[in-house]
RNA sequence: GUGGCCGUAGCUCAGUUGGUUAGAGCGCCGGGUUGUGAUCCCGGAGGUCGCGGGUUCGAGUCCCGUCGGCCACCCCA
């Protein structure tokens, strides 16, 4: 048949999140926001395309998201805009447009999108997780921030990561520093690799986390830049540290960490998973943005955050086999072999009352039907029989392995089930 | 975007130097008498061998292209 279609599939570099893992996804969204809201944060929804200068503007035209990953179309109006990268410059825009009082602390989970060439945990649709706080200039509010995501992971079960950390100055120290960097660089510019040698001067930052051998050896002997940081950036920097000391949140400062976009300033750190085995392993960053809601348009306004890739934690879990899928079960499975009534009405009824029931369609056998019942997970099976039927009552076996049942009248059937599986409102109480 | 590896049933895979109707396990469906799952036994359905082209008497097996996945780079979550 040369008619025929072509399967559909999802695009390169995108994936679907099917029940059970979608069970999984939403725990882990509860684990996030119980952490997060349990410090005043408060989940923000903005739209996840905005008009492409939000980016442009604050994560960098020269960066790479922006330069060559942004998913930018144009509208049937004409408009620019593109589709979320990542989540702070979002927020921020949300920040400047309705000027909520300050300090201001959001959070939000949100799908981002990146042109880049697919792999495991990297993909061209992931999804974030993360918080944003603008207002304060305090680096108790970096502490604040930086141990939420340590206690998240710690809630997960994760133990194998390790929390990078460094500083990037800001307008009164960042410029003499990247003078000495520069300098250094290029009297070495030979020896970098090719990707750098000619970069240097534009972005001599970019060169400080180049992975290669060559690039290494002339980054390794650099200045660093909390060395050459002004009074008030080391002071807040030494603050930070001592912060998360006093918390228990261990840290090591990586003096190559530059992150990405251009709107950092101050502390800016990384999260790696040492259980992935891959290059991969980031599953959050973050730093401070000082600058970032006046080149939104807003006033100067200090702000600090980050952002935590849902599928790498997932990839991490699995690598330290932790934060298993628990599916919450269901109470009960109908099964009615007297041409369905039963099953209908109970189902309804038994929902009604709040409980978590499924039934069987088709007409199928009862042998096929209890095969449904047990993988479905129920407690219990009801069953319905042409003998039920003339004493206007139900059988309530249990299932998983136990096999025990009596038989009960229809009318106390809800009680009966409440009994077994406990009177409250069991819906996703097991598995948090 | 650059380089490399891979692509066989829903899933995990086997398919000999290219050679008759492409296999297994798991899963799925049904049956094992008169209404009973999870164990056991039996049977069944299900495959465009990613897709398109080429070489050949003949291709799942070779070649090219393409799509998808994976690995490294790049970048980042």
């Amino acid at each position: 048949m040369s008619d025929r279609i072509e399967p559909a599939r999802a695009p390169s570099g995108t994936h679907d999140v099917l029940w059970p893992e979608s069970a999984r996804w939403e725990a882990l969204l509860a684990h996030f926001a119980s952490v997060v809201e349990s410090a005043g944060y408060g989940l923000a929804h903005t739209p996840i395309f905005e008009d492409a200068r939000v980016f442009r503007r604050g994560i960098g035209e020269g960066s790479e998201v922006v330069g060559k990953e942004m998913y930018e179309f144009e509208d049937r109006g004409g408009r620019s805009l593109a589709l979320r990268p990542e989540g702070t410059a979002s927020l921020v825009r949300a920040y400047v447009q309705h000027r909520p009082t300050l300090p201001w602390k959001a959070w939000y989970a949100t799908p981002a999108f990146r042109y880049e060439r697919p792999q495991a945990g990297r993909y061209r649709q992931h999804h974030q997780l993360g918080v944003e706080a603008l207002g304060p200039a305090d680096p108790d509010l970096d502490v604040e921030v930086i141990s939420l995501a340590d206690d998240f992971y710690r809630s997960l079960g994760l133990r194998r990561f390790k929390l990078r950390i460094n500083s990037m100055g800001d307008g009164s120290c960042r410029p003499g520093y990247l003078a000495l960097l520069t300098d250094h660089l290029v009297a070495r510019r030979e020896e970098l690799c090719v990707e750098h040698a000619g970069r240097v001067d534009a972005n001599p930052l970019r060169a400080l986390d180049c992975k290669r051998d060559e690039c290494r050896s002339v980054t390794g002997g650099a200045p660093h830049f909390i060395d050459h940081l002004c009074g008030e950036c080391r002071g807040a920097f030494d603050r930070v540290l001592a912060g998360l000391d006093a918390l228990g949140v261990a840290w090591v400062i990586d003096h190559r960490l530059v992150r990405g976009f251009d709107y950092y300033t101050r502390t800016c750190f990384e999260f790696g998973s040492d259980a992935l085995d891959s290059a991969q392993n980031g599953i959050g960053g973050g730093g401070r943005y000082d600058g970032l809601v006046e080149m939104l348009g807003g006033p100067s306004t200090p702000g600090i955050g980050f952002g935590l890739g849902i599928e790498r934690i997932l990839l991490a879990c699995d690598a330290e086999g932790v934060f298993p899928v628990a599916p919450p079960p269901l109470d009960a499975y109908i099964i009615d072999v007297t041409g369905g009534d039963a099953a209908r009405d109970l189902s309804a009824l038994l929902r009604r009352a709040g409980l978590r029931v499924e039934q069987a369609f088709d007409g199928r056998s009862m042998k096929s039907q209890l095969k449904s019942a047990d993988r479905s997970g129920a407690r219990l099976a009801l069953i319905v029989g042409s003998d039920e039927l003339e004493q206007d009552a139900v059988t309530v076996r249990t299932m998983r392995g136990v096999g025990e049942q009596v038989q009960v009248p229809r009318a106390d059937v809800v009680a009966a089930v409440r009994q077994t599986v406990g009177s409250t409102d069991p819906i996703r109480k097991e598995h948090l």
